[in-house]
DNA sequence: ATCTAAAATTAACGCGCGTAAAGTTTTTAT
DNA sequence: ATAAAAACTTTACGCGCGTTAATTTTAGAT
């Protein structure tokens, strides 16, 4: 097994000019069949692959792709950079994922590097109260870039996320009419536009169906929704907002923090005889499932979401980076009903 | 704001040579303070940024860090990446952060994909019993790699991770000190070889207590590890398999679901007088806090870990890629009580 | 066997930067 | 002030590959 230099070397050992197998690896079906079985034999035997530096150097455009996530140790964007990850790859790029952690600076920091990785494209869901979207608007202004999950108001190509009201009007319409109108659990200040989406759909919904939209806000910042959504829960049931024996959480990780406090409070949660509350959610959480009791919450389409965001921007790439007028697609959410409500 | 082509076009805009700019760009302070100014006074102005490719093309070494975890949806690798990736940025590094999914294919691939960045070096969490050795070892043997988290006998250039016998000892212990000694509750086939440790080190603390270890063995693949947990639960509990009320998890995914198991059936979990079994685990894991009951635990010293890690693999870097040789380093459990046992 | 379109070859340039050598200027020390 | 050291400038080559233009070979059809 010889160490190949580079790919004159390797053409010469394949018995192909280099131009030919220049061509074969930016597209094996270029050449001649025959040629093609040559290259690839002497692939097998040589272990040659291109320098990717020299290559993306001379390319216009990489085949890298950036996929960047606001909080990855939530395991539903761990999930969905799952999937983006392996549908950037079967389409042939290279995905690089990154993290915010929830910070802006780390935000921005993140696209600044990802401008000298010039990519063909970006799939970007963004922190979004906290976003500095001139920052934004100026890297989308030199990046295809697809907003995903979070949407920021006329930034990005297109948006793809989903609809919040189809979760909202879903989750009260179950839980009105199997039982009394919930009362909203949320952050006072949400770091996600979704939640202000949900709140208002969940006013809409309660005055169209004749009850009184009832909010909790509850105090806290930063990422740690559940330990916000526990420490809330403990004041509201010690203070006794709740007006109904119906919750519903703006998120499944504050759903996961209230069901802990009752757990605490000794109250019972579900739709059991002995149960004293219903609390239901919106996400469907990975964890939605084995919390005590499961969650009964509205799921996101993640197959859909992710699918289209990664078609979008193949199509927006395609397209030189631009369209000519930016879309938002919003997918519904699917009711899971489990034991909570 | 002129659009800056390439460094010979700024350097003449910075009224500094080129190859005095390309020095400052490998080491700010090994120019003079004036010229570094008169670089930075351009550098506001005109916004410039070297090609990554065309650098990497000629450095020996990039400044890449390949970071590479088993299962990234698990949040306790999310909170380990986390860590290592602001430690290499810190320390001027390009983090690079991939995730195997569970699956052997993808982190061979994963591993191919990261030679051609060439990277200076890696921090990899391997899948374990799963894992393609001969593949990692081939790997290690051309990029300087540290292992961390799942050791794998004689690959790489060190291990760090946690001392399994302390997490083991510490809850065995603690149990048994507190009540019952606890029967060990595991997969049959366990992905991570910290598994097989951790039941080794249950029978051994059992036995030097005078206790008869009980070892429960699962059924499940894969890392749906909550899932498992709670169906191996139910059907353990079903079964009677306990001998006392005590249960020590192999790890707090399985704990989440055996907890889960034990409130659908209602048996209630902790030291409470009205609770009939008490629950321990090991990790914690960023969820233990919020398990009804709250989980007792073993904690991984993530933050010594992570940074004997990354220090471990920057002093490899500087070391030229060897050491002399292989280190494992092993970090003790701090015992969290919290409700279930 | 002959023609033609397709594919491969040869030759050569360029990408943006690292880096080395030789000469010049600036700084530091005496 | 002067010498030595340090830093900078100029010049030039090389990295590995994309890409183009001109030429030759090959394949499929008549």
């Amino acid at each position: 097994m010889t160490k190949i230099k580079n790919m004159e070397e390797f053409a010469a050992l394949s018995g192909i000019s280099r131009p030919t197998v220049s061509k074969y690896f930016h597209d094996p079906d270029s050449v001649r069949p025959t040629t093609r079985a040559r290259i690839e034999e002497a692939l097998e035997q040589f272990d040659y692959r291109p320098n990717i530096y020299a290559v993306n150097q001379n390319r216009k455009l990489t085949k890298n792709i950036g996929i960047v996530v606001p909080y990855l140790a939530d395991p539903f964007f761990a999930e969905i950079a799952r999937y983006l990850e392996q549908s950037c790859i079967a389409a042939g790029y290279r995905p690089f994922l990154f993290s915010s952690h929830g910070e802006q600076k780390l935000e921005n920091e993140i696209l600044d590097g990802l401008q000298s990785l010039k990519p063909a494209g970006v799939l970007l869901a963004p922190l979004g109260r906290i976003s500095d979207k001139s920052a934004i608007e100026k890297f989308c202004a030199s990046v295809p870039t697809v907003l995903f999950d979070s949407n920021l108001d006329g930034l990005g190509a297109a948006f793809i996320g989903s609809d919040n009201f189809s979760f909202v009007s879903q989750t009260v319409e179950y839980m009105t009419r199997t039982g009394e109108p919930p009362s909203f659990f949320e952050m006072r200040t949400p770091a996600n536009p979704n939640a202000n989406k949900r709140r208002k759909a969940y006013v809409d919904v309660m005055d169209r169906l004749g009850f009184e939209p009832h909010v909790i806000k509850i105090e806290g910042t930063g990422w740690a929704f559940e330990e916000i959504g526990r420490k809330g829960a403990l004041k509201a049931l010690d203070e006794r907002k709740l007006r109904t024996d119906s919750v519903l959480c703006s998120n499944d990780r504050l759903a996961i923090g209230f069901l802990a406090a009752c757990f605490e409070q000794g109250i019972r949660v579900g739709r059991k005889d002995d149960c004293t509350l219903r609390v239901a959610s919106n996400d469907d959480h990975p964890f939605a499932k084995f919390t005590c009791p499961s969650l009964t919450t509205a799921a996101h389409d993640y197959d859909n979401v992710a699918a289209r965001s990664v078609e979008t921007l193949f199509e927006l790439i395609e397209n030189g980076g631009k369209f000519e007028s930016r879309t938002e697609t919003l997918f519904p959410a699917r009711l899971v009903l489990r034991e909570s409500a």
